[in-house]
RNA sequence: GGCUCUAUCGUCUAAUGGUUAGGACACCGCCCUCUCAAGGCGGCAAUAGGGGUUCAAAUCCCCUUAGAGUCACCA
């Protein structure tokens, strides 16, 4: 068969080549050892959170290492397409803080000289390459049908024998010219498969940048390089793809390890050299004891949506899965607890090759420790932000008065000890509430061991008394006298050591004092919230308080 | 089922043939304290099972078991 007369019978159209494109997108000018790496999900609906994972670690390969992390979107299955996919991935994407250098930036733009970044608009350029492969009859139309296929593997399963086309099972390996003419001339749709030089009794090994050297058998199978509407399978736009876009280093999930030798094969084939490889493992979700893949449909935590819904912020979320990538980042985070993430040096090798149960709780203390280690301006405008979209009513209460909502912020924020109550943005309406007057719907909490005159007569008292801006001892030593004066301890000591003396100590006097003014029994520091709310707030809350109980 | 990979506290993991098997989260106790949060100190808790190799095994080898991934004109 004269291969070029075929070649030319399947894509008439195509006049380029291979080199044509390869001077066209030339290597890379970078330093040595700089690694070009890509995230290239398909736009099948909102960022995954094993997406950003893999995402992240491409981004931090790149980027420490002085390379390229490119965006590229897989879209070469329309039939599970869903509407506006990009511009949820770009978002989520953007969210976290993983900003590619080239490849997709918006919904509609792309910037980068190795693109398009699109890949149902390069279809050209596969088939450039696929006619290359005819010429040198490594590719070859196949006209099976679905049921034709259907059988073949029915056969090979009682049979017992690796299922696929291949060999004696590949009948379309041997069309004569004249048949495949004939077959096109009529219109008959085809696809275009790869006539593989592999035989089964061989192996090939790889080293893989987080599982290290893996031994598979060869690639027997012709598989699919260009579907019957002419648009590439993933293996073969992974090898155009990554090799005119000078990509080195492919990180992807592990559900990829078994293609491997497809790809390097298909390499192998059109004369290429292959990236290097790493494989992710999925992140995982526990279910009845056991461990599945977190799963779209399943989980809303699968979705980075739930976190910037919840709000998780973005740097606690970043910073949980960096430390599942690698556990040392607690060390570091720990010797360095003002460095930015990415300072943080990832390192592949170190990363676990088992899926990992995904950590709500981890996560959350997190973003705890996160939050503790800002400023209250810095918490204040993350909360607002979040507010801004996800809690309205909380935002315009906070944009009111943005001084008095930082105020809330920096109770007990001091640099030694923060405090750390908050692991995201949702718990600030309940932590807070009561310090806007809209928001106080008191279900007062009342100290069991108070009678209710003493409560009365403590709360009203305490409204003459108080006196806003005081110097915080000065201030506890009003609420001393006030204990004092009502009967009560000075100080727990006092009371602990002859308890029949006393009505009680100073602590319940504060316990008073708090509920009266927040209806809870449990608050930050009360000085602050007291001195924030103000003098006519605080009297009014009094005076509804000793009418309510 | 074939192929591939994996197995250390409940979870995430450290320990590259010699450690009282370490840390973090969670949980429990104590201390500090006007409540809470935090903090300090302590506790609970693991090498899946069985065989080898070795003076010595969580670590190397084999088997078993369990789990994960994959076997499409999906990525």
């Amino acid at each position: 068969m004269n291969y070029s007369d075929l070649s030319a019978l399947l894509f008439p159209h195509i006049t380029k080549t291979p080199q044509d494109y390869f001077k066209q997108y030339p290597p890379r000018a970078l330093p040595e050892g700089a690694k070009v790496t890509r995230f290239a999900p398909s736009p099948t609906g909102f960022l995954h959170i094993g997406g950003l994972f893999a995402a992240l670690i491409s981004e931090r390969m790149a980027h420490q290492s002085g390379g390229v992390f490119m965006l590229r979107i897989e879209d070469t299955d329309k039939k599970r397409e869903v509407q506006d996919g990009v511009s949820g991935i770009i978002e989520g994407l953007y969210a976290f803080g993983i900003i590619p250098d080239e490849g997709f930036v918006a919904q509609d733009k792309q910037v980068g000289a190795y693109g398009t970044y699109l890949q149902s608009e390069r279809a050209e350029i596969y088939q450039a390459f696929a006619k290359d492969l005819v010429n040198k009859g490594l590719a070859y139309p196949c006209f099976c049908s679905e049921q034709e296929i259907a059988s073949i593997r029915q056969q090979q399963e009682l049979n017992k024998e690796l299922p696929g086309y291949y060999g004696e099972y590949a009948h379309c390996r041997n069309l004569s010219f004249e048949e495949i003419e004939q077959n096109i001339k009529q219109g008959k749709p085809y696809v275009l498969r790869l006539k593989s030089p592999g035989s089964a009794d061989k192996r090939i090994s790889f080293k893989d940048g987080i599982r290290g050297t893996i031994e598979m058998p060869e690639n027997i199978v012709d598989v699919v390089l260009l579907k019957t509407d002419g648009i590439p399978t993933y293996h073969f736009a992974h090898a155009v793809d990554d090799t005119l876009m000078r990509t080195t280093h492919v990180i992807r999930g592990d559900e990829w390890i078994s293609s491997v030798p497809i790809h390097l094969q298909l390499f192998a084939c059109m004369g290429l050299k292959p990236p290097k490889y790493a494989h992710i493992a999925p992140i995982m979700k526990e279910e009845n004891g056991g461990k599945r893949k977190i799963s779209k449909r399943k989980d809303p935590e699968a979705s980075v949506t739930y976190y910037s819904e919840q709000g998780y912020p973005k740097q606690g979320v970043i910073e949980y899965l960096l430390n599942l990538a690698n556990s040392n980042f607690e060390d570091f985070r720990r010797q360095n607890p003002k460095a930015s993430w990415q300072d943080f040096k990832l390192q592949m090798n170190k990363m676990s090759v088992s899926g990992c149960l995904f950590d709500l709780v981890k996560l959350h203390d997190i973003c705890k420790n996160v939050i503790a280690s800002w400023t209250a301006e810095q918490v204040c405008d993350a909360a607002m932000e979040w507010a801004k979209t996800y809690d309205p009513e909380l935002y315009a209460l906070m944009h009111k008065d943005p001084a008095y909502a930082t105020t809330l912020f920096s109770f007990d924020r001091n640099p030694d000890k923060p405090r750390k109550d908050i692991g995201k943005w949702s718990e600030v309406r309940d932590t807070f509430s009561y310090m806007f007057t809209p928001l106080f719907k008191p279900v007062y909490e009342l100290p069991e061991q108070i009678s209710r005159d003493d409560m009365k007569r403590i709360a009203e008292r305490y409204a003459q008394m108080f006196v806003p801006g005081q110097d915080k001892n000065l201030w506890f030593d009003t609420v001393k006298d006030l204990a004092q004066e009502m009967g009560f301890a000075r100080e727990v000591k006092q009371y602990k050591k002859d308890p029949d003396a006393y009505k009680g100590h100073v602590g319940d006097i504060s316990s008073v004092i708090r509920v009266a003014v927040t209806g809870r029994m449990k608050s930050p520091d009360l000085h602050g919230i007291l001195n924030a709310l103000g003098k006519d707030e605080v009297v009014r809350r009094i005076h509804q308080f000793t009418e309510e109980i």
